[in-house]
This record gives C-alpha cells, structure tokens and sequence, in this order.
DNA sequence: TGGTTCATTCGATGATCGACGAACATCGAA
DNA sequence: TTCGATGTTCGTCGATCATCGAATGAACCA
C-alpha cells in the first residue's frame, strides 16, 4: 500500500505487461479520447494545466492514471509542473498501427 | 418500445451513424473481442449456436446486440436458425483499417 | 394442434465507472 | 519555515455494465 498522496502517481508500465483491451478500454472515453488527440496535435508534451477541459482536476488526473496506466501517455515532472506526452512509440511497438489508426478515424460528429 | 420478444433485435444501422467510441466500446470487453476473434478466424458466418463460451444464452445474446448496435457485427435469419458475421467491408468503410488493426494485435497474454 | 428449438427480452443483482469536493503530498518561492 | 501552486488520492454518489434465470415469442416439426 502506498501512503496516500505521496506517489506523484507516475508509473509507466511496461508495455509488454499492457493487453489490448487495456488500451481499448482506455481509448473508449470521450474525455479521454479528447485528450489523446490533443496530445497527437501538439505532437510533442503538454502542459498539465494547459489541459483545458470542462471536469474537475480529480478527474483530469483520474483520466490521465488510466492513459498512464494503458502505456497510452506518460507523465515528467519539471519542479512543481507536470508534462504529459504519447507514449506512441512504444504503444506502436506493442500494437502496430493502433494509435495512427484511431487517430485517423473521423471526429466524433 | 418494442413489444417484448418480439423483434428478434437485429437492427443494423448504416455504419454513418455509429462513432468511433461507441466501436471501441464495443471491443473493449473480453467476451466480445472473443467473439470478433471467432469470427475473422472462420473468414465468414457462423452459427449462433456455434458461439460457444462460458456465459449464458442471454449474456451472448446481449453482447451480440451490442456488436450490431456499433456495425461490427450482423445477424442473418434462416428459419430457426440464426447466423453471424463480421459487417468488416462496411466497418472499414467507416473506419478504415480499424478492425484489421486490432484483430493484428496480439491475444490476450 | 401441440411440442421443440432458438434467440431475445425482462427483471434483478453485484461490480465497475465517471464525476465531484476535500484532504493531502510535493516543490519552489517568500 | 511558512506559503502558494500543482497534481494525486480518498470517499462518496449516481449511472452504467456484465451476468444470470425466467419468461416470451418466432419458426419449424410431428
């Protein structure tokens, strides 16, 4: 058990212990989902707080321990502030074409 | 509301009004990844009857309604019998190689 | 006309999930 | 050391989901 709020979260399994219903499931949100695609469009990290969505910050983070936790994203500290960016790379070595493929399918409307 | 038992479900809607999520909904769940793995295995329909897993009659029937409800699945009637394939041309219309993404990916462990 | 098989629907149950506010840990700055 | 900013965790709520047994209806057969 780890004390509470002492983690910083933070851990970023290793893909080969991540299945593919993992990363479904965790691709099958629309906040979620909202999130990956703005990290695919900057292409590079994001801010934390430049995540801007209309929830809560718990459920930011709740969304984002679910990215981390499907090896979808992953999350660097720098002092106070927090970074999040697409683990593509290693995602597209696990499942090939996964990413890109849903990426590449039309908008939700 | 449709009278009870009556109609046999099999709606199939046209694969423009089902979005994205609602797929990976759909394969985000063990049982019915089985299901669509069965399927693209015998490259054409199988019998309901066929479908053997672990789960009830009722919970086939249910995730079963749920895969046409997403257009990755439909139901074909032949007097009694009840047949079922992939709608994968349709599927890929829509989502173009989503379906042969994810059936690449590697099994459950 | 019943009886059988087949698949769906109903209704209930327990588990999981998304959401929030509050409390908390961490780090840098005052 | 105290303070403020930043994310995470906790506890909880209501909604959704997977599952089952039972009831229902549809199509065929005897």
């Amino acid at each position: 058990m780890v004390p509470r709020g002492t983690s910083r979260g933070r851990e970023h399994p290793p893909l080969s212990e991540v299945d593919l219903i993992t990363v479904l499931s965790a691709l099958a949100e629309p906040t979620r989902m909202r999130i990956v695609r703005m990290l695919a469009e900057f292409d590079g990290e994001r801010a934390w707080k430049d995540i801007e969505l209309p929830i809560a910050q718990s459920t930011l983070s709740h969304h984002l321990k679910i990215l981390r936790n499907a090896g979808v994203v992953q999350n660097r500290t720098e002092g106070t502030r927090c970074f999040v960016s697409l683990r593509d790379q290693d995602l597209d070595g696990r499942f090939p074409g996964l990413l890109e493929t849903v990426l590449g399918c039309s908008d939700p409307q």
